[in-house]
DNA sequence: ATAATTCCTATAAATTCATGTTGATATTCG
DNA sequence: CGAATATCAACATGAATTTATAGGAATTAT
């Protein structure tokens, strides 16, 4: 399968939660009101939230009072470097990215194809900030509740 | 990771290997060769051929002199058939090709992010056929063997 | 009959996923 | 100060999935 990991998946919407609270006064976000958003357990998004750390995408606030807030702006994080952090590389086959992976790159006939495919994929996704998808989820929140009416 | 399984790029070697030896008067061929050509253990691509099989993208003949061919011809067959054969689902989360996976999906924010993701791969997937990656491996054969002269 | 080859089932090994435990450290607030 | 709140860190554990190997039954050409 092709499939984006639960790290990739739970780091997204952890970032996107902290998007929607950016720059409303009181910042910092604690781990247990996203592990309630969003149903993920607390120790998992622990784990999940050290390689942002890491990265600079998030700051941590500690003791009372304190929690997680983006470092930068929305706008100014890519979805790629999300998932870059979260993945340490983002390409279909290791290959693409380690060439010590595979013995015969020089030779072996589908390289080309998983590369095109890996910078396909990193183009959509460094096309997108977190404000791009936000603001994409208002939308279709909008939607969803004229729909409702 | 976003990562390809090894069953779909190890499937997708056994392919080509089968097309490169299509239609040249000694049909069939056997998965120990390709085993060894690939360097794939035997057992293995036994497991792999098996869904190939089911989705009728190979032929096999049992008993001595046996052995696989392709089903259709190189040109009439997508690299995301194969893949599709090989994964069941070829997306990057379930959610997007099943409802019943995640529970939120009216209102969750990434999963367009992943459909669109999803759907971009696909269509690159789509415009490959076997023939193609088969010419465009020869192509990057020549390429070499020019350079190494 | 024999050898070659696919077919079928079981299972071992490795990795990923997710939760739990323990306790340390930093900060706020009364 | 002391109590409460949170992050930080290092493991431990078990379930699930993926990756890979193994043994032997069934089929066919010679
Ligand atoms: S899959 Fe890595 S070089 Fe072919
Ligand atoms: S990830 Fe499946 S609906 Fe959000």
């Amino acid at each position: 399968m092709i499939r984006l990991s639960t790290k990739g998946r739970y780091g997204t919407r952890l970032m996107l939660n902290l998007a929607r609270h950016y720059g409303n006064g009181n910042d910092a976000v604690i781990l247990k009101h996203i592990s309630e958003d969003e149903r993920i357990s607390i120790r998992y998004l622990e784990q999940i939230i050290i390689p942002l750390k890491i990265n600079r995408l998030v700051k941590s606030i500690r003791g009372a009072g304190g929690g997680y807030t983006l470092a930068r702006k929305p706008e100014d994080i890519k979805l790629s470097e999300i998932l870059h952090a979260l993945e340490g590389n983002c390409c279909l086959v290791e290959c693409v990215e380690d060439d010590s992976f595979c013995d015969f790159i020089e030779i072996c006939p589908t390289y080309d194809i998983w590369k095109g495919a890996t910078e396909l994929l990193k183009g959509y996704f460094d096309g997108l900030t977190l404000k791009d998808i936000v603001t994409m989820a208002e939308k279709k929140d909008k939607k969803n509740k004229a729909k409702a009416r």
